[in-house]
DNA sequence: CGTCTTTGACCCGCGC
DNA sequence: GCGCGGGTCAAAGACG
């Protein structure tokens, strides 16, 4: 479980490009990565990781493990996007989770698509639906971090609402209404690059911040993959439903894939009222062979970390690309929205403290992303940029 | 003491 | 109906 809630990294920069789909980078023609890739060209030029002004040893060294590992990979790379793509997809299938790894090769960006978007020009991520709570009409949870910060059309919340209201049937347990419940409801799949193990308690994952205070409860090798796969839930004492499943890409082991199911019923952050037992150094046990505990996730030495596993790991690259599954049948009505953001990386961790003090002084009772992506708050139909970082006039960054 | 992770067992849905 | 696989429960122990 990760111990790091409240991470700004997840919440970087935000503006927006015009694809319509995330395609992977080396199926456009050069006119389209130009256009594309307005932001990302500087860096390129500079042939610099754009992360180098980051204060953050820990997260530096992790980028370099990226680097390492291709995810930085030099200008002339053919893998090398420079963006994370964060997508909202209609039709998608937990199976084909591993079939993600192209968009999310390298960045230097992260960038969010989330649907429609075929504006001629980068206009700002306005609004982001980083909306208050709302607890929908069966009582299900409003979607708080992946739907705040994927979801651009309110219309998604409304289909959450419709899936996932559970007829009034007699089901013999609450354990198997809540199963049956979350079958039909819709999930949210996060595919980041996996940091390195900087924050890592031995469990095989190293789980970037969302914000969320999480609390591991299982973890079940799943067939088919190396690596097992870790349950997460709201550590809120409120009974929030709120769920998390974090596995690692079969396929590149490199990724993450997080796929968030049910929503939190109550505002940003959670509080997280201890710490105790979050940051074990050691796995309590030294079982082996157990059934439920795969594979430990081996990362190369290069990448390992320096400071002690106690640490806490503060500054994440995080989100890359994210995916909507909806079980239900009324995906598609969505399959043509498609929105972009390009997101990046506040300069320091002191930043982010900074400006996560200055929320808590607002008091805002809801999800900060709120306040980076605007939400319903602008300014001259800009949203607000606590940053600074926003570009909204020339789509540059860094 | 409260909260956390770990992990074996259990439950359930689904395919055959 | 049976077996498999995924998801959850809950006890035990660790940690601050």
């Amino acid at each position: 479980m990760e111990n790091y809630q409240g991470d700004l990294n997840d919440i970087v920069r935000a503006s927006a490009s015009q694809q319509s789909d995330v395609v992977p980078w080396q199926q456009l023609t050069p006119d389209d990565r130009l256009s594309l890739s307005l932001s990302t060209a500087p860096m390129e030029d500079h042939g610099v990781n754009p992360f180098s002004a980051m204060r953050d040893p820990l997260l530096l060294h992790e980028l370099n493990c990226l680097s390492n590992s291709s995810y930085f990979s030099s200008p002339n790379s053919t893998n090398n996007h420079h963006m994370i793509n964060i997508q909202d997809t209609s039709s998608f299938s937990t199976g084909g989770l591993d079939d993600m790894t192209s968009p999310c090769n390298s960045f230097s960006r992260i960038q969010i698509s989330n649907g429609h978007s075929s504006s001629p020009r980068p206009v700002p991520p306005t609004p982001l639906p980083f909306d208050p709570p709302v607890m929908s009409a069966a009582g299900e949870a409003p979607a708080v971090l992946p739907s705040n910060m994927l979801n651009v059309n309110t219309s998604k919340g409304c289909l959450i609402d419709n899936i996932t209201a559970p007829v009034a049937v007699q089901i013999s347990s609450q354990r198997n209404l809540s199963i049956k419940r979350r079958k039909n409801q819709a999930k949210k799949v996060v595919c980041i690059p996996a940091p390195a193990a900087a924050n890592s308690r031995f469990s095989g994952e190293v789980v970037p911040s969302d914000m969320w205070a999480w609390r591991k409860y299982g973890q079940k090798p799943i067939k088919g993959s190396p690596y097992p796969r870790g349950y997460y839930r709201c550590s809120s004492p409120r009974g929030c439903p709120a769920r998390k499943q974090v596995q690692r890409s079969r396929t590149d082991p490199n990724m993450l894939v997080i796929t968030y199911t049910s929503e939190h019923n109550h505002p940003w952050p959670t509080h997280r009222n201890a710490l105790a037992g979050s940051t074990r150094s050691q796995p309590s046990k030294a079982k082996a062979g157990s059934s439920t505990t795969g594979s430990k996730i081996d990362l190369p030495s290069s990448c390992q970390p320096q400071n002690t596993v106690k640490e806490s790991y503060n500054n994440d690259t995080t989100i890359t690309s994210v995916r909507e599954e909806m079980k239900t049948e009324d995906t598609e009505n969505h399959k043509d929205e498609n929105q972009t953001y390009i997101l990046a990386l506040p300069e320091s961790q002191q930043q982010t403290e900074d400006i996560f003090a200055d929320l808590d002084e607002l008091e805002l009772g809801t999800d900060p992303l709120h306040l980076f992506f605007g939400g319903e708050r602008q300014i001259e139909n800009k949203p607000i940029d606590p940053f600074g970082l926003f570009d909204y006039n020339n789509n540059a960054s860094f």
